[in-house]
DNA sequence: TGTACATCAGTGAACGCGCGTTCACTGATGTAC
DNA sequence: TGTACATCAGTGAACGCGCGTTCACTGATGTAC
């Protein structure tokens, strides 16, 4: 078999992560595979030896991202599961909320930059996007006391919070209030987390 | 003038209408210019008497919500000023972040079916969707205790919880945890306007 | 060790379809006389 | 009051462009002998 075998992988490793940028930043439907693959420095056709089609790049790019960064929520989460440390999703909090991750455009979380292209895609996206959100979730659950009824809702509150300071902040063309509402959040998620 | 004056002006609203139907089930790019004239009894090449671009009629119709439902709840808080009660907040939370809402493909607010879509539209588009924050903001500050800081917070944060609460649930495939995600969202801010 | 061969990742031209927009027209309706 | 006229909302065919996808090919690289 001619070219090693990791080469096709590797190539195909450049096209989703080159993809996951563009879709982060433009969305579904505003990126062509020509911009995907002159990002990844190939040429149009090539694509198809690898996808099958534009939406199974997305579910890659998306799925992407929840094994990069949400594998290092889970992996944060999980290095002592027995003794969950608030610490950790106050840490979280502090990441998501942050001044950082708006401005990020290049490696935000998806859920933050794909809510309405997630919401009309197929099922498999809608499935990395929920493993993703199930993470976050875990995560924040695992930090707080015990595992009571009360603690699931919190926690589920806890992500509705921090995902939609980010959205409406990002959305907002006034850039005092875009800010005034990720601080806000921010606020209210850290004392969530105190009592 | 042929045609009476006002005959122009509801042959607009009924596009408008429409449009803003179909945006929010299908999104800015999936509908069509003939799928808004059709709903409407028109045919295509009619439209540009209206509007000079399929943007301008974005525009129009997330505004036109916010001149709808958006007015309520203005009116709703207006009222009397002067006493804002604590029940306009709570049943602003009810019906938002309420299963019927959620099922409410047509009449849903558009910060929840839209907001991908109006993050990479134009600034008057923008500013549809911020003024409809605002109102919803103003609402809730106008429910809570007088007008601290302490209660700007608060109507910030219940803003990005009801927003980020119903896009969550609308995106995730597992109808279960859609709805785990919704009651824990509506039990939270009820409580917020609590204390 | 060197050479012919087979494989298949990558190329770039072409196809075909959909959709936003334009345009010449039609015909309904209000106004002038 | 009735009739000719002017306006302009609405029609539907056509244009043109962009983009997802296909396809015949090229050439780099591993393998067989």
């Amino acid at each position: 078999m001619p070219y090693s075998s990791e080469h096709k992988q590797s190539t195909r490793a450049k096209i989703v992560e080159s993809a996951r940028i563009l879709f982060n930043r433009h969305g579904f439907q505003d990126v062509t595979i020509d911009m995907v693959m002159e990002k990844a420095g190939l040429t149009r056709g090539g694509f198809y030896n690898h996808f099958k089609s534009k939406e199974a790049l997305f579910g890659a790019a998306v799925s992407s991202f929840l094994m990069g960064r949400g594998a290092e929520w889970r992996a944060d989460a999980g290095v002592d599961p027995t003794k969950p440390s608030p610490d950790m999703a106050r840490q979280m909090i502090q990441g998501y909320l942050s001044s950082e991750h708006l401005g990020d455009l290049d490696g935000q979380c998806p859920m933050i930059a794909l809510p309405s292209d997630v919401a009309r895609s197929n099922p498999e996206v809608q499935s990395s996007y929920q493993e993703l959100l199930e993470a976050m979730v875990w995560l924040f659950e695992s930090g707080l006391e015990g595992q009571t009824p009360r603690s699931r809702q919190k926690a589920l509150s806890l992500a509705a919070l921090c995902v939609g300071g980010m959205v409406l902040a990002r959305t907002l063309p006034d850039s005092t209030l875009a800010e005034e509402v990720r601080v806000a959040a921010h606020h209210t998620a850290s004392e969530m987390t105190m009592k």
